[in-house]
DNA sequence: ACTGATGCGTC
DNA sequence: GTCGGAC
DNA sequence: GTCCGACGACGCATCAGT
């Protein structure tokens, strides 16, 4: 059989040759020239028109083998035949003669006769490669008679009523199709430049148009419009005020078209086939096997499953199943699998749960709400435990993960690029509700688990959704690429959804629970569920930055086997923050007094070490293995190699915790310079080497956690850190100096001294502590100051969000530019103020509008703060060109008005000095 | 090839 | 990172 | 004390549209 594999396109390996890839490849079929199929590959196999159009959409040089249509041809040793696929001007299908096998690779393709694309052409095949883009029954496009007739008639209707007529189609294939139609119907078409040019070059190519005309801004009264797509909103039709704009497209089926696309009117007028064409096209090409590619991939392949064809959807998720299908010849995961399963379960031969109807995704929100209920910690637990009791193992570990606000564990590098965007289209495509009506309700809330309830509510017919499926939804999303694919499968749920699961997705979408609970009171309500000591869960889910597997863990009763070992990272014990020398200081002569006074005495002092400003790293080494992880054990090894590399040096296996910083002799670098080298992807060993010698990073140790096989979690600073010193360190490495105080006065000297030293701040450590990790204990304490604070004034306030949602919380500041007089954008903040503050300044700012937005408005700037910060520098976000690190209000200056706020003049002053300090001067290490 | 919007993770 | 609020 | 939630700026990746 001939293997077949998707990767960003269709791959054969065993030809070597790629289909319609995304990204340049050295030898691939382009089946049309749309854009997404265009990338500067090496050597290319294109029909003659196909050729032609790619060469004003990509430029440049590469090997092209132009194949006519319907004659057999060798490239590369590869007998193959281009037949023509109707979709638009050119498109061509890829037939291959592979020994005794054949293979039709379809490309997008339709079989109703164009207009301006040549009519379909097939050959029966062993495998059959088809795009499915409308591959749902739902998509059944009217005749085109009838449709091409519609957009005559709101044509003319429009022209009649004064305006003008606007259509909306690509401006390669669909823009021609239209022109085509129009044809004799007594409408004068005017083209967009891109569609006018597209048109020039078919026409050089020997198709004949009706007569249109070059779009001129003063000649639009009485002409029909062609338009891409993109020029919707665009600032030419914005020119034209009496208008109306219609979309064709075959999404047009969809109901709710005309709001997705913020038109006047959608017709569907496709250059793909629809679902009974996909099937009809099947039937032509009688293959043994099918792989459908692109929109409705797995529903597609699974109808024609049900239809008693073999039929695959090739996307990355399938990938490995496709693979161990060939090795094992298991089969692959059924995506059908849900339908046979109820199936099944009601004949009786499946588990009960499944049978059972209720929804137990259904249960796990309604617990939430309950818990959202109630203030009481002790109560919100209580709920909690109890309905953890109720679930099954494979359950639990999901539902605790739930709880914490992820779909995922903590450790579990796995993102869902899912974020309000795609939230909000998602609801409005699952609910086809009105533009209007949707913006008022999510105004309302400000919160989108609440807006998702509100939108959904007696808008889905909703089915049963396990707890399972929930993981398996969380998971699909994970692995779909792109906002497109992701808002499909999200949509897909949403509408068979109730409005209180929604709400649920939702929370877990955005990590916002805001049922006032928690990591930490999870943690509470496994240790009560399963009568466990919560220490323990809490020492075990610090190991495994894993809620769910300590739920697990618990269950069985196997809290206490978690350990620290190598190569599992644990969370980083933090310091809690503190003001002043004075008030660090007095923390630990508390503790002397409940030691009997003389604790400190007997003591030699406090452990005093300078703050970097880098990231937060646990590195972890074995003889073989190196690994870096970040504060949220996330694994960034990949960022920084040349640490990996001098890291195999030392001469024991170990875990150290210490700090990253963007570090240089004699150069001064900071955090942004850090950022840079940060989230960038890890392949290509040439980035790194351009990365590393734009930031050079030390890699700066500061506590040792395991050493050699034995754990040090247990054993005081003072050990630790005796142990560390004893670590012969590889370049690149360094241990942050120690210094020892015995008083307020000492600690701030060393503040000073690490400020100098162009450090953050201070960390000040009781050198008996044990390490913590993951809590914010009383054993280490930071020490961190402003810079400097501005008088600002209020332009412009926001409602906030969440509990916030009623209140102007947001709050954006100016300075005065004095050579201009006007006032200038410098930041945003709220934190700081109380919740008092917060409502008085809300009525202040409702009653000194300039200008509503809706959640955001403009107001008269009478209010001046003053804004704390821990740096200045300059900044594309806001007009002033400068940006605070850090920001918060200080205090609500009502003794100023806008005249007697800071200049701009003065805060460039502020910034240089921050920049400037540092000119020649590298931050002390050790 | 460039740009803006969005999402994520660092502080 | 920052901060205030609630238990 | 501890946890929770509501917020800041920045840089990079990715996608979708020019």
């Amino acid at each position: 059989m001939i293997e077949v594999r998707y990767e960003r396109g269709v791959y054969l390996p065993q030809q070597n040759l790629w289909l319609d890839p995304w990204d340049a490849k050295p030898f691939a079929f382009i089946s049309h020239a749309h854009n997404d199929h265009v990338a500067p590959h090496e050597e290319i196999i294109v029909s003659q028109r196909t050729a032609r159009l790619l060469k004003s959409r990509l430029p440049g040089r590469r090997i092209e083998h132009i194949l006519p249509f319907g004659e057999k041809r060798r490239v590369h040793g590869l007998d193959l035949m281009l037949l023509p696929a109707g979709h638009i001007f050119g498109s061509a299908q890829c037939f291959l003669f592979l020994g005794n096998e054949t293979l039709l690779y379809t490309g997008d393709f339709k079989l109703r006769p164009g207009k301006s694309a040549e009519q379909v052409q097939w050959r029966e095949a062993d495998t059959l490669i088809m795009e499915t883009t409308f591959g749902l029954s739902r998509y059944r496009f009217p005749p085109t008679q009838q449709v091409v007739d519609q957009i005559v008639s709101f044509c003319r209707e429009t022209i009649e009523a004064g305006e003008v007529p606007v259509l909306l189609g690509y401006s390669l294939g669909k823009a021609q199709e239209i022109l085509c139609s129009l044809d004799g119907v007594g409408l004068t078409p005017m083209l967009h430049g891109s569609v006018y040019q597209m048109t020039r070059i078919y026409e050089q190519l020997g198709q004949s148009f009706c007569k249109y005309v070059r779009y001129r801004a003063n000649d639009v009264a009485g002409k029909v419009l062609i338009c891409p797509p993109s020029a919707n909103r665009s600032h030419m039709l914005e020119r034209i005020p009496r208008k109306r704009v219609a979309m064709i497209s075959g999404w047009a089926v969809d109901p709710n078209a005309v709001y997705r696309y913020q038109v006047d009117a959608a017709f569907p007028l496709s250059d793909h086939a629809d679902y009974d064409d996909l099937i009809r096209y099947v039937d032509f090409v009688r293959p043994r096997r099918v792989f459908t590619l692109h929109g409705f991939a797995a529903a597609f392949a699974c109808d024609l499953r049900a239809r008693g064809v073999e039929a695959w959807a090739l996307t990355e998720q399938n990938q490995m199943e496709l693979h161990l299908s060939a090795a094992d010849n298991a089969l692959p995961v059924d995506p059908c699998a849900e339908v046979s399963r109820t199936a099944e379960s009601t004949q009786g031969s499946f588990h009960k749960q499944v049978s059972d109807t209720r929804s137990e995704f259904l249960a796990f929100a309604k617990v939430g709400e309950a818990i959202a209920a109630t203030p009481a910690k002790l109560e919100k637990i209580r709920l909690l435990s109890d309905y953890l009791r109720e679930l099954t193992s494979e359950q639990l570990p999901v539902i605790t993960t739930y709880f914490t606000g992820r779909a995922f564990a903590q450790s579990d590098p796995r993102t869902l690029q899912v974020g309000w965007s795609v939230i909000v289209r998602t609801l409005q495509g699952a609910t086809k509700i009105d533009d209007a009506a949707f913006h008022s309700i999510a105004a309302r809330h400000g919160d989108t688990g609440k807006t998702a309830f509100e939108v959904l509510d007696a808008r889905t017919t909703p089915r049963p959704f396990t707890i399972v499926e929930s993981r398996e939804l969380f998971e699909s999303l994970h692995r779909a690429r792109g906002p497109l694919a992701k808002a499909q499968l999200l949509q897909d749920r949403f509408s068979i959804s109730s409005a209180r699961e929604g709400q649920y997705i939702v929370k877990i979408l955005t990590g916002d629970l805001r049922i006032g609970l928690r990591e930490g009171l999870v943690e509470e309500a496994i240790a009560k569920a399963f009568d466990v000591p919560l220490d323990q869960v809490k020492q075990a889910n610090m190991l495994l930055g894993d809620i769910g597997e300590t739920a697990a863990l618990a269950l069985r009763n196997e809290v206490h086997q978690a350990q620290l070992s190598l190569f599992r990272p644990i969370k980083c014990m933090l310091a809690t923050p503190l003001p002043s020398a004075e008030s660090v200081w007095q923390r630990f002569v508390d503790v002397g007094d409940v030691d009997g006074g003389s604790a400190l005495a007997t003591q030699p002092a406090i452990f005093l070490e300078d703050k970097f400003d880098g990231i937060r790293a646990q590195l972890h080494r074995s003889a073989d293995r190196v690994e870096i992880y970040s504060r949220d054990l996330r694994r960034i090894t990949g960022q920084f190699p040349e640490l990996v590399d001098q890291a195999t040096n030392f001469q024991e296996k170990l875990i150290v915790d210490g700090e990253i910083i963007a570090f240089e002799e004699g150069r001064r670098l900071t955090f942004f310079d850090l950022q840079k080298r940060l989230g960038r992807k890890s392949d290509g060993e040439d980035l790194f080497a351009r990365a590393a010698a734009d930031v050079p990073v030390a890699f700066v140790a500061f506590d040792l956690l395991w050493l050699n096989g034995e754990s040090l979690l247990r054993t005081s600073l003072r050990e630790r850190r005796a142990r560390l010193s004893e670590v012969r360190l590889p370049p690149q490495f360094q241990i942050a100096k120690v210094v020892s105080a015995r008083s307020a006065a000492e600690i701030e000297q060393a503040f000073r001294q690490a400020r100098r030293h162009l450090n953050e701040g201070l960390m000040i450590k009781d050198p008996e502590s044990l390490y913590l990790p993951g809590t914010r204990g009383m054993f280490w304490f930071k020490l961190k100051k402003e810079l400097a604070t501005l008088d600002v004034v209020v332009v412009a306030a926001e409602l906030g969000h969440g509990k916030r949602n009623n209140v102007l919380s947001d709050y954006t500041f100016a300075v005065r530019d004095e050579t201009t007089g006007g006032l200038l954008r410098i930041g945003k903040a709220y934190s700081g103020l109380t919740d008092a503050e917060i409502a008085e300044l809300t009525e202040h700012f409702k009653q000194n509008t300039l200008a509503d937005h809706g959640r955001y408005r403009e107001v008269k700037p009478d209010i001046v703060l003053e804004v704390a910060f821990n740096s200045i520098q300059p900044s594309a976000r806001h007009a002033s060109g400068l940006a605070l690190r850090f920001p918060r209000i200080k205090a609500i200056r009502r003794d100023k008005n806008v005249d007697s706020i800071d200049t701009l003049q003065y805060a460039h002053e502020l910034a240089a000095r921050d920049a400037q300090i540092q000119q020649s001067v590298s931050p002390e290490v050790a």
